[in-house]
RNA sequence: AGGACCAUAGCUCAGUUGGUUAGAGCGCCACGUUGACAUCGUGGAGGUCGGCGGUUCGAAUCCGCCUGGUCCUACCA
């Protein structure tokens, strides 16, 4: 082995290796057990989140795989609608100069699968890299073929319930984009506005009862006051009572306008009177519908202004009576254009009242950064109350379970005011509505369009006899309908019979589908869904999900509410939310900050400048370079060091407390970095010390285990047993730490230390040696495989040589330690007196390392020490750990004095009752002694007066339970005696 | 405005049902390289557990208020 660990030269080896050998492929055998991955956006690469999601994730897998679990990760990638059709629109723009409305939806859909099919694998070849123990052969695609059946049976089934539904609605619009988005996708900023004050005049001479002849209302949108079709007042309001039911005159428009009584209207706030108006504001949408005033809608899909402004009612239809003319001045005009000039005009004619300033809140569309404008489509909406209703009860019940348990109420409180779910997306990438209309409009939903076409046919047959008597044309339609089936597609046969028949072909809805609603059947469309084969059987409900708390809404709340509708089955039984990474600040990670560090990075290490270039390279704002190159040259003035990928794996999961953001620290992974090292060079000794050596690998060979044997054998039990119910709990921060613990502070620390003089003892018998050399491999075997999950690929590589050793493996490469069974602490291998005798050990050794270390002794000076006051237990161990004292405490000897009163001038150090003497003669510094002394009587006086306090407090007496009463009194003696011994010393040294 | 979470050593964080001499890693100080490891070893310094009040024999831990921070939801016509 080298003698530094050099993660980059067996990382990759041996994930293609495990690949090769199908490691990662689920067993058959064993409990099931079953993550399903997150889908990474088929566009992504893999960012610090995704690296701490996949570790846990793969963690859990590999330690569950060692259990015995038939386990499945199921892999795949979302095909992500608008992030996707983004990327290739701005490709195509740049290297051939077109836009998609040039090449036309097919050619660009081809495009697009162009594209994923070049460059779509990048994310997951980074999932490799963090040694993802996923089923590669399962790799699935939110729109393959597969997914592509299961939405179209979850559209048509929910359409056939009456669960989704077509209507004209107000939705969240993206003028950029020109599609609809969800209220999850809109991101509320904080603005400074201009609230301005209109007057608006009253029709037909009316006057207010302050004898004025306009209202006043204010608004922070003045363009869309041309859609307004009312003003409101609150029904309460004595000032507006007698107005009522009268009107006003549209100011730039002259249409007659209601005055309506609703509680929306706040009297508190301004005049009292707020203009209405129904088709661009989602409250007034409410109020217009209550009132019953028409929806005026006045934009384009680009948010400028119609020359024609569009009347409907609340069921969608045109309302051709009302007048819609608008001023020509504003026509095409873009809103915020249009909000000058109508402010100025407003101005112009003396209805401006004042402008205040104000702070606000405006929507903003979370890809394309543009005002949302709410704006009245036809769109697609699924009813969720029905399917809020058991997802909520599959939590409430138990059936899933968050972890940590308060996301539970950021579930419940969103699910229990869901609004319907806008699924309709104007875009060309995804999955398309499968909803066919005919010349007049009317919809056919169906799986294809040989099914939407039969519908048709049959309704057509059925209006055609029974509405036009036409018996004979019926009869075709019908026998051509039987025609059809078999293909999801029109044959060019059918379509030459249509043609024929005069029935004009349909037309398929132009919309797709919103990428959650494909996402959301991911658990079980991933196993096969609609079929229930094995896979689903086996693998369904997942075992847990792990995800970040952000997507909750988006994703895991749509997964409850639609998996429990078509499988009757939770998705998943518990969810692991993890929190976001942040960085050493505390900032979240974004380009636009230039914060971001990239996992690979750290996994590979990069030079200064790269690291600079990838910060600043492609800003949005390029002004900010300047300052990110700075900040970036002072954090990592070195650049960043590699550190493999196990060191970042054991960072994440040492940082993973349950729920909680994580502050990235590079100190913690530079420390892990050297633990790895830490193990690569305990394994360096114990395979110097075992190989070629008998190490009792066969158990045929009589063993001795030393006290140390025992005592580590015993501490390994332990730990095996604080890693497992850690794992239990998602405690992954303590898993690692219990990990680092045993490994570095007692088995490297002291174990390993412990075996040399045995190992390097002539005198040692074969057997003893035997006995810890086998200790140290079959200890270390454990740890690595303790080890495993958490860091795959610096244990496998030493377990290929310690395994042979242990006799737990044959050495010849065909086992992996991914597939050995994960360590059982056995409770008849813990030996409590070990423990206690090797504390004895401890304790001396470190009572004389610290009086070399205060009297600044040197580390490698033989001493000779004197011991009082020891019980015959002392008298033992002395005897039984000599040699471990004379090697690790570098003692010449340690001779028992039996009169404490003939002890010389010593430095003295307490074990328990025992007096550990380091005489002062030639070696000690008066002052120095008397200094520390002082100290530590000091220290000792605090202890006694604490403890001295509280059982001076009868009540305390009184009331506490009599053990702990007890244990502060044993306490108080033990404080006192060392005191006292400490004080003795001293006025023996000052009388000097 | 409502709600959630957080505040422990210079930094990043642990601290299970109240009883600990309040811990770890990094950083810092001193000493140390012949036999696994300087990506190391040995020893050490460093904390009124954000503040105030309460419950209790006893509070980092439970309760209330306050301050500061993060986030979510809503509203701002």
């Amino acid at each position: 082995m080298d003698k530094t660990y050099q993660p980059e030269q067996i990382e990759s080896r041996w994930y293609e290796r495990w690949e090769a050998d199908g490691r990662f492929v689920p067993s058959g055998e064993g409990k099931p057990f079953s993550i399903m991955i997150p889908p990474p956006n088929v566009t992504g690469s893999l960012h610090m989140g995704h690296a701490f999601q996949d570790t846990i994730m793969d963690t859990l897998i590999r330690w569950k795989r060692m259990q015995g679990h038939n386990t499945l990760w199921q892999v795949g990638t979302d095909h992500a609608g608008i992030a996707t059709q983004m990327l290739v629109e701005r490709k195509v723009a740049a290297e051939e100069g077109k836009s998609r409305h040039d090449l036309g939806r097919e050619a660009f859909i081809d495009k697009v699968w162009e594209w994923k099919h070049e460059s779509g694998g990048h994310i997951t070849r980074q999932l490799r890299r963090m040694g993802a123990s996923v089923d590669w052969s399962r790799e699935r695609f939110t729109m393959d073929d597969g997914f592509y059946k299961a939405v179209q049976e979850v559209f048509v089934r929910l359409y056939s319930e009456g669960l989704i539904y077509r209507g004209k609605r107000l939705v969240n619009w993206d003028p950029t984009l020109h599609t609809a988005i969800s209220d999850l996708e809109v991101e509320n900023r904080d603005q400074q506005g201009q609230f301005w004050h209109f007057r608006y005049p009253l029709a037909d001479g009316v006057k207010t009862d302050a004898g004025l002849d306009h209202l006043v209302v204010a608004t922070t949108r003045p363009e869309t006051l041309l859609g307004d079709t009312g003003v409101a007042v609150n029904p309460e309001d004595p000032r507006y009572a007698s107005l009522v039911g009268k009107f006003v005159e549209l100011p730039l428009v002259g249409r007659r306008i209601p005055i309506v009584a609703d509680e929306h209207a706040d009297m508190e706030k301004g005049s009292g009177c707020v203009k209405i108006t129904p088709a661009h504001d989602f409250n007034d949408y409410e109020v217009g519908r209550r009132q019953n005033l028409p929806l005026i809608n006045v934009f384009t899909q680009d948010a400028a202004i119609l020359p024609r402004a569009e009347a409907f009612d609340f069921q969608g239809r045109p309302l051709p009576d009302i007048d819609t003319t608008l001023p020509e001045a504003y026509a095409g005009l873009d809103r915020f254009e249009a909000r000058k000039r109508i402010v100025a005009d407003m101005e112009a004619a003396g209805l401006l009242e004042q402008v205040e300033t104000v702070s606000n809140t405006l929507p903003y569309g979370d890809r394309s950064g543009d005002v949302i404008e709410p704006l009245l489509t036809d769109q697609w909406f699924v009813a969720v109350e029905s399917l809020a209703k058991p997802a909520i009860e599959a939590v409430e019940n138990g059936d899933i379970e968050f972890v940590p348990k308060n996301y539970e109420n950021m579930y419940f409180a969103w699910m229990r005011d869901l609004q319907d779910w806008c699924i309709s997306r104007q875009l060309w990438w995804g999955h398309r509505i499968p909803a066919w209309y005919d010349i007049d409009g009317n919809v056919f939903v169906a799986r294809n369009e040989v099914e939407a076409t039969r519908q048709y046919l049959q309704e057509l047959a059925d209006f055609i006899e029974h509405e036009q008597g036409d018996f004979d044309t019926a009869m075709r339609l019908r026998s051509f309908d039987q025609l059809l089936g078999g293909t999801p597609e029109l044959t060019s046969d059918a379509l030459t019979t249509m043609e024929k028949l005069g029935v004009p072909r349909l037309t398929q809805d132009d919309d797709v589908l919103d990428t959650w609603f494909s996402s959301g059947l991911w658990t079980f469309a991933t196993l096969g869904w609609p079929e229930r084969g094995e896979d689903f059987r086996t693998f369904h409900p997942s075992s847990v999900l792990v995800t970040g708390f952000d997507i909750i809404f988006f994703w895991v709340a749509r997964m409850i509410m639609l998996t429990l509708k078509f499988t009757g089955e939770v998705p998943f039984k518990q969810v692991y939310v993890h929190g976001l990474v942040r960085d050493g600040q505390g900032q979240k990670m974004s380009k636009s900050k230039g914060n971001v560090l990239d996992p690979i990075d750290l996994i590979d290490g990069i030079d200064l400048e790269n690291l600079v270039e990838k910060r600043t390279g492609s800003l949005m704002q390029p002004q900010k370079a300047k300052a990110i190159a700075k900040a970036t040259r002072d954090e990592f003035p070195e650049g960043i060091e590699p550190h493999g990928t196990d060191a970042l794996r054991f960072t994440f999961l040492s940082q993973a407390t349950t729920g909680r953001d994580i502050k990235f620290d590079m100190g913690r992974l530079d420390g892990y970095r050297n633990f790895c090292n830490k193990l690569w060079n305990a394994s360096r000794y114990v395979l110097m010390n075992a190989e070629g050596q008998d190490c009792g690998a066969n158990d045929d060979e009589p063993v001795e285990l030393s006290l140390a044997d025992r005592w580590i054998v015993s501490e390994l039990q332990r730990t095996e047993s604080q890693v497992t119910r850690a794992m239990q709990e998602y405690r992954f921060d303590q898993a690692a730490q219990a990990l680092y613990d045993f490994l570095w502070n007692e088995y490297c620390d002291w174990y390993l230390e412990l075996s040399k003089p045995v190992l390097w003892d002539e005198q040692a018998s074969a057997a003893a040696k035997r006995g810890t050399r086998r200790t140290l491999v079959r200890v270390l075997e454990a740890i690595l495989r303790l080890a495993h999950p958490m860091m795959p690929f610096i244990t496998e590589e030493i377990w290929q040589r310690v395994a042979p050793l242990a006799g737990t493996a044959t050495g010849d490469g065909s086992e992996s330690i991914m597939v050995q069974p994960w360590p059982q602490a056995e409770d008849d291998k813990l030996d409590e007196a070990a423990g206690r005798d090797i504390a004895w050990l401890k304790g001396v050794i470190v009572a004389v390392r610290n009086v070399r270390a205060e009297m600044n002794i040197a580390p490698g000076k033989p001493l000779e020490v004197l011991l009082t006051k020891g019980s015959a237990s002392d008298r033992e161990r002395l005897e039984a750990n000599r040699p471990f004292l004379a090697k690790l405490a570098k003692l010449e000897s340690a001779v028992w004095l039996d009169d404490p009163e003939q002890a010389p001038l010593s430095a003295t150090q307490l074990v328990g009752d025992m007096e550990v003497l380091v005489p002062m003669a030639g070696l000690i510094d008066k002052e120095a002694e008397l200094a520390r002394l002082a100290k530590e009587i000091d220290k000792q006086d605090k202890l006694i007066g604490a403890v001295e306090k509280k059982l001076g407090n009868d009540s305390f007496v009184a009331k506490a339970p009599a053990e702990v009463v007890e244990k502060e009194r044993g306490k108080l003696a033990d404080f006192q005696a060392a005191r006292r011994v400490l004080a003795e010393q001293r006025d023996k040294i000052a009388a000097l």
